[in-house]
DNA sequence: TTAAGTATACTTGTATACAAGTATTATAGC
DNA sequence: GCTATAATACTTGTATACAAGTATACTTAA
């Protein structure tokens, strides 16, 4: 896997990644940010050229992508269905779902520890503001979440989890790296929310963590027009070739 | 894969699956049933030899089983993490989690269609307890909660619903292949709540639905015991050849 | 021109071959 | 007996080969 092309997901992150997941986690940011566009249909031997790979692991990146239902797998060939806004508000529906669960069990038990890695993890997605990275900030971003909902120990919740995280992790990639440069004044909203977040599982406040919950989502939905506006015009910067 | 070993997995289920799906399905009831324990080091080979196949499906198979949380891929082979009490109520707590929120959405729309589906899987769920026919009650329950989840049209609720189903399937089938031989009278109070259900649907009455959702779960979780107890006996009938 | 049938090119599914890395086991030295 | 080192056997990851099925396009006949 060594195209001349650039990629969309950061390289560093992959850097002891097999080379289907290399490829799973560059197709998905495509399909993603719409340089793939819905209803594409994509073969395993065209894509294994394009990857200058052999079609074992194309085939794992296509199964990963198709349990995360961004494409579906027929006997033709690969159709991918892409992310339209029905399906973020969706994801963040299950993350509301999924949050809100978590939070309930948090409740009972110490959370001392937590609230330490998650003051540390905001730290760190203030640095990464400071030094206008936005790669860093959504890993960061991502990490926080994660932090919440693995700290229960549940392992369906945490299946979940894995199983939405990487497109949401996509999504929040390619949301950031245009707010970073559009929207920079979003930010301080976004720490105070996650402030927020925090004190309401040292408090245990129900009500501040919903509210802090819902603000940072309706944060996100009110901005998803802009990210699609902001895709059209890339759109064709690199294109599919078939 | 034509092993001369008994299938716990009803094999007319799987008419139309591919080799890696059928192994997959094999694996996880064995898995389930306790039948290759927990803490087994499962490998490529050995897997391919036991099922006469090639690796290719089998890599196949232990990625499924992996997103599934029943095993955990590492460097040095797949572990056998198997499936606890722990885990079964895990389960049941994302059902319970996704029913609820699936219910909420059913309130907003027309539920006729769906409530006639229910009724005639509900006849079909009969008909399996009047011939004794275990794995086609089973077949039948599940159909009924996927129609629900199915109903409202969320990709991503579908999702978790995709991901959950496999495990519960195979612990439902166990699980009811046993309470046939043991516990026949069971049935009559799992039709009776699942009537429930189909009434909390037709007349939108959130209080009904928790109730006969509950139910039904308490009841289910009542007999996890016993179900590792039969297990328990049937150990050994078939041990991993390693 | 239209319809039917056949040939062809392309699809996935499975098997096999090869490479690189890791753990274990055996052997040599003390 | 014990430690260190080397050989060996086994692991996954990737590439390739082959088979079976499917859609498409072309050719032939009416």
């Amino acid at each position: 896997m060594s195209e001349s092309k650039d990629y969309l997901y950061p390289q560093k992150w992959l850097s002891k990644a097999s080379t289907g997941d290399r490829v799973a986690y560059e197709l998905r940011m495509r399909i993603i940010a719409g340089i793939i566009e819905s209803g594409t249909i994509l073969s395993e031997n065209k894509l294994a050229a394009d990857f200058e790979v052999s079609r074992s692991p194309i085939r794992e990146a296509l199964r990963t992508l198709s349990s995360e239902n961004i494409i579906r797998l027929e006997k033709t060939g690969a159709v991918v269905l892409g992310l339209s806004e029905k399906e973020i508000e969706e994801i963040y529906d299950v993350r509301l779902l999924i949050e809100t669960f978590v939070f309930e069990r948090l409740i009972k038990i110490d959370t001392t520890n937590l609230a330490m890695e998650l003051s540390k993890t905001l730290e760190m997605m203030k640095v990464a503001i400071k030094y206008n990275d936005a790669d860093e900030f959504s890993y960061q971003d991502i990490l926080f979440h994660e932090a919440i909902i693995r700290s229960i120990g549940h392992s369906y919740i945490t299946m979940i989890w894995n199983n939405l995280k990487p497109v949401m992790e996509g999504f929040i990639l390619l949301s950031m790296r245009m707010r970073f440069k559009e929207k920079y004044e979003d930010f301080d909203r976004i720490i105070k929310n996650h402030e927020l977040y925090i004190d309401a599982i040292k408090t245990k406040d129900r009500k501040l963590m919903i509210k802090s919950l819902h603000e940072n989502f309706d944060d996100v939905q009110g901005k998803v027009e802009d990210l699609w506006r902001s895709q059209m015009l890339s759109k064709g910067v690199e294109a599919q070739d078939d």
